[in-house]
DNA sequence: CATGAATGAGTGTTCATTCAT
DNA sequence: GATGAATGAACACTCATTCAT
């Protein structure tokens, strides 16, 4: 097995116990666990778990925004914005990408190093929504008015928090209903732009 | 010293640590060194950290639910509302309430009884941000249109997520500024009320 | 409540908790809990646990030795001895007396005051029960023969051991079933006296 | 070394500091102590303190019953047993085996496994002292007449009983002399079989 | 490359004991 | 006399990390 497969089986063995354990019981022991290594291992690949951690929040950042760019790239209307996101949230929740990169936020002022990456990557999100928005008001009412950096920002901040709360309470929690919530300002926004 | 006196320091410290230091790190050791007490001291007054956790949460939410509920009660204009809620935000950072129960959020998961004690919590933050919304929007053209339910969830998500990314960046990021962002909307739903 | 009684009380719950939970578990706090009394009163009454312990030995092993000669005084016959020891051991598993000496003896080398006061009680009991076999012998074909001293101290090391025994599987054992066993022995032993 | 290599290690630390220092001062520090590695070792090899004790009297039960069932797999003069016996005994005070096992079966009631396990090994030596029991009388007047079971019972409470008081008095008492007294019943008992 | 073994620091928690009230 | 509160030492156990093999 090559280096890097290695290091991918370890990556995806921490985010899944960061997404399944939280935190405060993520340790090599039990990533190795989770991923059917022995602990040494990680020791191999990474200079220590702050190592494999800031890894693992570039990683799976990088892994997502691929796959959020590619679905959402030729995007313009609102309804079909959330249609994809919907999806896109599903798998986030079910390989438990959100959750993993929450618990790093979370966590990371113990780390400094942590706490730099998670603001890189943070970045990078908040600049694809910016992105995203603009797109989408393009050409309407509302293009100039709202203040974009602001919702994306908040846009970020809303996931993540919802995530937290979803979490809490897996089986009651419906993150579809707010998307439903959300489908007539979308399809409202959508008939304003001039096409 | 009261007991309950003495339960009130070890909240308050139980709430610095987690603010400061984040859930990994709040160690019983690590509460009794903010607040200046032998470790001892907290088993005298709790069964054992997790009763101490959900005692945390319960505490923290109430002190500031009452305060949220005497500052906002009678704030029927959206421009008002904001205006109080940046002020009660800014307690909220400056004490750390966020940040702790944020913390007690993410770590909830591994603990049936914080879950649940969590769960409780959110729900009343909840059921507080509709009530708020459907004052605000009692008497607009938005009543009867908007969501409120899961508009409410989402304010509680946010305020979370956005606590989160503060968190990380404490210097540099500013909540103010989407504060400011929402003013105009805010001024223009305000018009739309025919008092 | 006199000074004594309160002594008691607290020699009682020792001996209760003792008996219930073993040494290991027997702190102040247990004691007290069993008592229902505050830690803090056996320290008024007693200097620490050791002399706490060293008082339980010597009150219990009075108490019952008091019991044990004024039934077994007048006893000549090895029948009746049997059958008088058999409700005497009863009286002494119901209130746990044995198992909290047992337990203490047990315990007794981590502490050079207890050794010294188990050492002084058992050779107690070791000279009760060299008069008692005495007194049986008497007037037998084995009087003289039999080494009373040895077999005095087997008897005791007998009846500790048994209580060990006997504690391990509280419903299955039978120490009756060995008083049961040895009655056509001493029925024996008494033919062979010439009265 | 061998994981079973350091298993014995651990396992032979466990028996000399019970049998020295008793069981409520047998940690996993002072096993450490004794055995001269760090107290993680015993977690690498046991899951907790309670399976080393299940294992140790497993595992000291199986060697001395090997080592009794060698030695006195052939006799059947009452004599030889006692002379064999001595020997046996004083191994096993040397190397503090029965110390120690007295010392977990004292403790055992705090644990449901320990009980279950000391259960088992004490059934087995109650059947071991049945048959060489049974192997002796064999042939003698005293064949059917005694109760074996029972008796077998009373000569396994009797060896843990002297243990217990034996070690009491370590300069003083000797269970020797009790070896010694035994001596002329036993040739009694020999002369009564017609070989 | 990988692992089984080991260590020492750190964790949650209990305890004997003291003391002001 | 009695107690609620507090402390510091100890305990069982886990963990990140290292290293010989």
């Amino acid at each position: 097995m090559t280096t890097t497969a290695v290091r991918e089986r370890i990556l995806q063995a921490t985010v899944r116990t960061l997404a399944q354990q939280g935190f405060s019981r993520t340790s090599a022991r039990a990533i190795a666990r989770t991923g059917g290594f022995a602990p040494g291992v990680i020791y191999y690949h990474f200079d220590d778990l702050d190592d494999l951690f800031v890894a693992t929040i570039r990683h799976t950042s990088q892994v997502r925004m691929r796959r959020y760019e590619s679905e959402l790239d030729d995007v313009t209307s609102a309804v079909e914005l959330l249609r994809r996101l919907r999806q896109l949230y599903d798998e986030d929740t079910a390989e438990g990408h959100i959750a993993a990169v929450q618990e790093l936020i979370s966590a990371a002022p113990a780390s400094p190093r942590l706490v730099e990456q998670v603001r890189t990557e943070t970045g990078v999100w908040q600049d694809f929504a910016r992105r995203t928005i603009d797109r989408l008001l393009s050409g309407t009412l509302l293009a100039g008015l709202v203040p974009v950096a602001q919702l994306a920002k908040a846009a970020v901040a809303t996931y993540l928090g919802l995530e937290m709360l979803t979490h809490l309470d897996p089986g009651r929690t419906d993150p579809h209903a707010l998307f439903d919530a959300a489908a007539p300002a979308a399809a409202m926004l959508d008939t304003t732009r001039p096409d």
